[in-house]
DNA sequence: TATGAATGAGAATTCATTCAT
DNA sequence: GATGAATGAATTCTCATTCAT
């Protein structure tokens, strides 16, 4: 009984893994559930006994790659004793993982609303993702440490600053070495562009 | 002769019209050349006329809408005397901008990068639009107002803030006054997040 | 324009034409477009710009071959001045009617009710049918022709009558005499099978 | 050893039980091989233990539940002792066998001759059918009640009627009383519909 | 024997692009 | 130039049948 359980979670990450690699190669838009299949070297007929449609599987390998991110930000977060270093903790966090998945990354930022609405209706993540960073914003302020009260803004700046610089690196032939990035995205959320 | 080109700039410019209004109801992927043939008042061999495909068009609509933004930026930042200034200006610009073409700036942001490759291949406009501010920031840095030393890191810093936070008040049913939200990215951009 | 409108028929017509063929050596499940696209000289595409789906092919195939029929019967029946001549006419219309449309005629009979209701929905063709017969048998009963009062029952049991038969014929290598199966019908009818 | 004969009879019969429960609510066309194992509580392999094809499963349930209306006529029509009382068994007979299987009946219409060629091809069931009448004409016949004398179109149009008017009576949502439906069957195959 | 996971040949439908008028 | 009818490649999803366990 187990073992039923247990191959057809492996049937359906081995095929979410497949669509992983492609989304690279091909984006959102010109994958097709026979490359999936080809990839994942399983048949067509295959694909449709673990998911209903071909969106169910973008969606569930989206899902899949991004709950990593969270998990991993949850766990190192709680070791946080200040904001600067929440944040070193976050930007680390992000150019590593999403340097490891570069292909990927690119469809995340597409995601940033439901776009390609057509292709990934109702995926959620992104919300969830912004949600993240709040625990760390939340204790930063009860602490006093933040200028700015406006905590979802203030996430979503952070998110959006992390994600473009991991989009720079990632788009880099030979990205400068990782600490540096983290030290700008520090300095750059915690204190600003402007000098005093 | 001259009127056998303007002819062709109209028609063209309003076959991008058309593909703009519709990029906006059906996004990306699901726009069909039948359907901007309508929107534009033409049968569907007339836009091959003007295109030689329906990727072009998109790219050519695009382009425009983007060039839009630019030329404002040019105009307005040639007035900015400080820093914070140029920040304000070019938030309230984008916000202006954008907030009014909502379905577009979707679009927009799925372009960082050539995301949905086989639909609009080689768009370059992501990496002009990060450029835009490279000027604002030389002038900032020459009169010594910057903390932080790599220009090109921080233009993108600034654009991915913008980008989310206009890409939030599109998102709200009744955003805040857009001063405040102008206010809140100055403060953000120029001082960063941590108390002093 | 009124050449656009012709042509448009034309082509519809032709489809149907074509489908009409292939019901016979396919039968309505075995049908398919490509089949239709192939018997009729177009592309699968082409019939897609003149029909919404198989299905309404199928429909508007049926309805025209049964409308022939009524307003053959409509034409006939004026004429009848008693109750067996209709009767006749009736029937030999049938005969005749279905004898050069032998393999449409089957898949008519599948048709006296919803059934495969998944390739034919909504085809109301069978219900007129029986409707055809009502004139007849009210001006019969008006001159006082029937022995029975049930004027919708008795309509079921003539073309129930006549449509067996025309099976018959239809599947017969060498049929009888028209005329013979004409009269039979009518005796059967009209004076039913026992000995006074 | 016999056992083992009568445990494959039990099953396969099973599944044609299974198999004639749903041909009511899905029809012939929409009838998977899936669902019928599901039914019948049993695998799909299991299935094609017993039968070679889904087009075997059909045909046997057709001829199973056909054979009952046989079982059921050779049974009551012994006891007949005039024409009009073996018309009224029959007609009997037929609407309360089929007033139980109304879903069954609607199939069985549509398989008056090779209809759906791909799903039943081949049954023969329709010719036996009408077989089954010609005891009763040939005893009538040989009685003298008869005034038609082709038997075997009697036997078609007796069966016609009597499949039409069933059917009216399954299409009906509250029919009226069975024995009034039965007189009119006799009445209209014995007497014929027009006034002496 | 029984199972049900895997297969893959289809089938319907869409739509960018072409080209005769 | 302008049109829009025609094309057919491409794509998703289904389901009868097989076969290793």
């Amino acid at each position: 009984m187990t073992s039923r359980v247990a191959l057809e979670e492996l049937r359906s990450a081995s095929i979410c893994d497949a669509a992983l690699r492609l989304l690279s190669s091909k984006g959102f838009a010109g994958i097709r559930v026979q490359d999936i299949a080809d990839e994942a070297g399983v048949s067509k007929g295959t694909i449709y006994l673990y998911f209903k449609s071909l969106e169910e599987i973008l969606e569930k390998t989206f899902e899949t790659v991004v709950e990593g991110l969270f998990v991993r930000l949850r766990r190192e977060l709680a070791a946080a004793t200040s904001f600067p270093e929440g944040i070193e903790i976050v930007a680390r966090a992000h150019m590593e993982y999403f340097g490891e998945r570069q292909d990927f990354f690119r469809v995340f930022l597409s995601m940033a609303e439901p776009l390609g609405e057509k292709r990934l209706r109702g995926s959620r993540s992104y919300g969830r993702y912004v949600t993240q960073l709040l625990p760390l914003l939340e204790a930063a302020q009860s602490r006093g440490e933040l200028r700015l009260t406006d905590t979802s803004r203030t996430a979503i700046a952070i998110t959006a600053v992390l994600r473009d610089l991991v989009l720079q690196r990632v788009g880099e032939d030979s990205p400068r070495p990782l600490e540096e990035d983290v030290a700008f995205a520090r300095e750059m959320i915690c204190g600003g562009m402007a000098r005093a």
